[in-house]
DNA sequence: CTTCTTACA
DNA sequence: TGTAAGAA
């Protein structure tokens, strides 16, 4: 039960949960403002991204294509207690491929000379 | 440059 | 949902 801790650590960015959800920043602000995720704030006011928002983001996105509305998703997530039985199979992203976005993202950061809040959360999967 | 909020097409 | 504005 110290995965839960982890999985709700944190760490991704708007641009970075917009890459990894496909999902754009519009389109997320409104889901939170109707209740569906509660994204962390940081110290400019800027939403940070835990492994569950990304998880669950991606959930609403199934449903939001097989044509449910949003007070439907509400329903079928409602308060879902993050401590729910969730096959290991049936994980929406793979850890490999979250990350080789993650990978690409530190390697862009690279580019520049400054990346504060990225590059220093994002040390912590390449340490 | 990235993200935030508000407001309008 | 998209996008323009102005601020941070």
């Amino acid at each position: 039960m110290a995965d839960s801790v982890r999985r709700s650590m944190p760490l991704f960015s708007m641009g970075i949960v917009q890459k990894l959800t496909g999902l754009t920043a519009r389109q997320i602000r409104y889901y939170e403002e109707n209740d569906l995720i509660h994204p962390e704030r940081s110290e400019g006011n800027r939403r940070v991204f835990s492994f569950n928002d990304v998880d669950r983001l991606l959930d609403i996105k199934s449903l939001l294509d097989e044509g449910v509305n949003l007070a439907g998703i509400r329903r079928v997530l409602s308060e879902k207690p993050l401590e729910a039985n969730r096959p290991v199979e049936k994980k929406a992203i793979s850890d490999a491929e979250l990350m080789k976005y993650l990978k690409s993202e530190l390697v862009q950061a690279g580019k520049f000379g400054k990346t504060s809040l990225i590059q220093g959360e994002l040390s912590r999967f390449f340490r």
